[in-house]
Parts: C-alpha cells; structure tokens; sequence
DNA sequence: GATCGAAGAATTGTTGAACAATTGGCAAAA
DNA sequence: TTTTGCCAATTGTTCAACAATTCTTCGATC
C-alpha cells in the first residue's frame, strides 16, 4: 500500500523536486535557518528560552524535528542546552566576546598572509566601499552588513572551505551580540581599533 | 500513573545520578562518543555507509537517538549526510587534508604569539618530551598520541575555549585520516616539515 | 511571617511505531 | 543493449506515549 504510485504523478513530481533541489533542505534545516534569523534579527534576544513544543507548533512541525535543529544552532553556539532544563539563546559574556574576537582574529590575520586571488582581493576592496559609502549615509544597517561582507571577504582570500565555515559562525555569534540592544561603547571602542590593525596590511 | 514516584526511590536516584552528573551525558551524546571512538580507532573506515537502523540495534537505542548523534558528527565533519541516502564516513581527498592542515597552522600561528601562560608552556614541552620518548621506543601509537597532546597542548596557549574547540575537531579530522591504512608518506612527509616549522619558534 | 519540604504541573529525554518520499537495483520490454 | 517501470530498502518526518527531571505552588512547621 505505502509503494503505491502512478506514473504521471511521479514523474510530475520529480521535475519540480528538480527545481528546487539546491534551494529546499530538510525540514529541520529549514527551521534551523529560519530560527537563525530570527536570532539574527534580534526577535529572540539572548538569555530567551526556546520551548521544544511551542516552536514546534509555531511553525507546524513536529517535536523531533525542532529538536533536530537546536542540535544544529548548539553546535554553532547560537543556542545552548541546560540539561533537563531546555535551550537558551546564548548570551555572551565579556569573556566570550574576547574569545569571538580572538578567533576571528587568527582567523583573518592568517587568511591575509596567504593573499588570495585576484577576484578575492576585488571582493575585499568592494566591501570596503559598502562600507564607507553606508557610514557617509549614516545607515547602522547597511553598515553592519558591509562589515560582514568584509570579513567575509577577509577570509575568503584563504580560499580554504573550513576556514570560511569557521568565521560564519563567528559572524553569526557577532550578530546574536550586536543585537543586544545597547552594547557597552567603550568596550566595543577597543575592538574596533583591532580590527583596523588587522586589516591594514592590505 | 506517569507521575507516580515514590520519595524513597527519589533519594536513591538522586544520589547516583549526581555521583555521575558530570560522566553521564544525554544517550545522544554517548552514542556520539561511541562512534566517534570507534571512527578514531578505524574500526569504520573512510566512505563506509551507516544505516540508522543498524546502528541503533547495535547500541540499543532509538533510530531517533542515533540520528541525533548523526547530526553532532555531521558538524564535526566526521560523517557526511547525503540527503535521503544516508550517512558515510567522511573520506578526505587531497583538497581536505589540505585544508585541515591550513586550519591548523592558522589557529597555531595565533595561539603561539599569544605566548601563554607558565603551566601551558610546560604542557607543549611535556609534549615534546612524550614525542620523543615515543619515538626512541619506535611506539607508532604512542607517537600518535603524543602528536595529539602536542597540537593540543600549542592551542592551549591562546586561553581560548573556541580555539580549543576547533583545534579538537581538526585533530578529530586528522584521526580519520591518519587511521586510513596507508597514507601517501610522500604528502605526508611535506607537512611534517610545515609542522616543524610552525611550532620552532618556541 | 519566614523557611522548609512535599505534592503537582510542566518540560525535556527517549522510545516505538507508522507512513510518505526518495533511492538503487533488477527484471521485463523495446 | 538500452531503457522503462516496479520492488525493496532506507531516510525523513510525524505522532503518541512515558520516564526523568526541573519548576512551582501550597501548606505545615517553627
């Protein structure tokens, strides 16, 4: 009964399966990315509790599943689990916020001595012109996502897979920390001269 | 009837489960460690195939469980998912091994200038010295493994837990790698000399 | 009134069964 | 030989159940 199908059906099936092959995951991966966002958007706000059923239900999937794709944000550190007690939004202490920025910075410092293409250092140099061209327009968003776009960039220049898997979910840690609403100036102030540092080699 | 428990058993239970709190993860997480284990010993070879079902036979578990662990290899690396035909064992190719070897060196690199604290010092020549030993004893495991605590000990340096965290997953990566019977000596000998180089400056 | 502890409620961790969807192999047909 | 279509096996996902654990609330005791 369960291996029973026609074949018009299969076969009109299968060409819109083909369609959407690269866009559509499985359904915890889609649940994953579209909580990612929401974390990324600041619409769950670090130190937020993360209920298995009332996801669940939110976006009509099952338990399991929700439960699939915290295992996935954990692993990228958005989320952390307490044991018995559910998932959290991470939330960074001072302590990991050096930590993130130590990362990133071997990271970076590292992908810039290896050089890169020509189209990686292009890249760079793109971004680095979204970026002034946004903080001449005054546009916090626009800003923040130029800086992304550079650090990206930055690592790009490896051209090393892991090394770029790496540093997005470095970026991804940074945006879940920048989106709590008012972030310490000075202690940011810091940082920022390190970036320039880090880049100014180019 | 599900919330029946009676308070002698409670304090019973209490006990033990707080003598081994700390040993005692999720089942999900045994059963990672499990095959982990048995990925580093090369018990599960490189492009071997495994079936969920299987596998939770095999460890007395739920397929639901195993696929939990899956997840936490797949984003390790170890394993590769190929959607709606199941896990394998990641196999490197050259490009990968490559690129490990590029994560190494950049988080090194980092961790190394840092400088580190006396007690970390003393781990990387601790280190060394098991190395040598294991060498003069032509002990091919012992030499692996003091390799392991080697790496391990360098990142340390840095204080960083997320520099450890990745370090651990790149020597993970490099288990898998090593464990594939022969290795082209040749290719490996070429990132021997890199090794020496990184870490001479101590 | 404050503290402590014990039911009770809520939530997580895990299981087992079910079924749709997809894949790969194999046999029959062209 | 090549192609087509079916079958078997496996994955992806859901649902329902229950045990274990944590959180809460409510008295009882001091």
């Amino acid at each position: 009964m369960h291996g029973d199908n026609d074949a018009g059906q299969g076969s009109a099936g299968r060409g819109a399966a083909a369609r959407l092959r690269i866009a559509v995951r499985s359904v915890a991966d889609r649940v994953a990315a579209e909580l990612r966002l929401q974390l990324a958007e600041g619409i769950l706000l670090p130190g937020a509790r993360l209920t298995e059923s009332t996801i669940a239900e939110e976006l009509g999937v099952s338990r399991n599943t929700v439960r699939e794709a915290f295992a996935e944000l954990a692993s990228e550190r958005l989320v952390v689990r307490h044991p018995n007690r559910g998932v959290f939004v991470a939330s960074l202490v001072a302590g990991d916020i050096h930590d993130v920025y130590t990362v990133r910075r071997a990271i970076e410092v590292s992908a810039i001595r290896g050089g890169g293409t020509r189209e990686a250092v292009a890249a760079v140099r793109a971004a680095v012109e979204e970026g002034k061209l946004a903080a001449a327009a005054d546009d916090e968003e626009g800003l923040g996502s130029a800086n992304q776009h550079f650090h990206g960039a930055i690592v790009a220049l490896a051209g090393s897979p892991r090394l770029n898997a790496i540093m997005s979910q470095v970026l991804a840690e940074m945006r879940l920390f920048f989106h709590k609403a008012t972030v310490d100036a000075h202690f940011y102030r810091g940082y920022l001269d390190d970036n320039e540092e880090t880049h100014d080699p180019l």
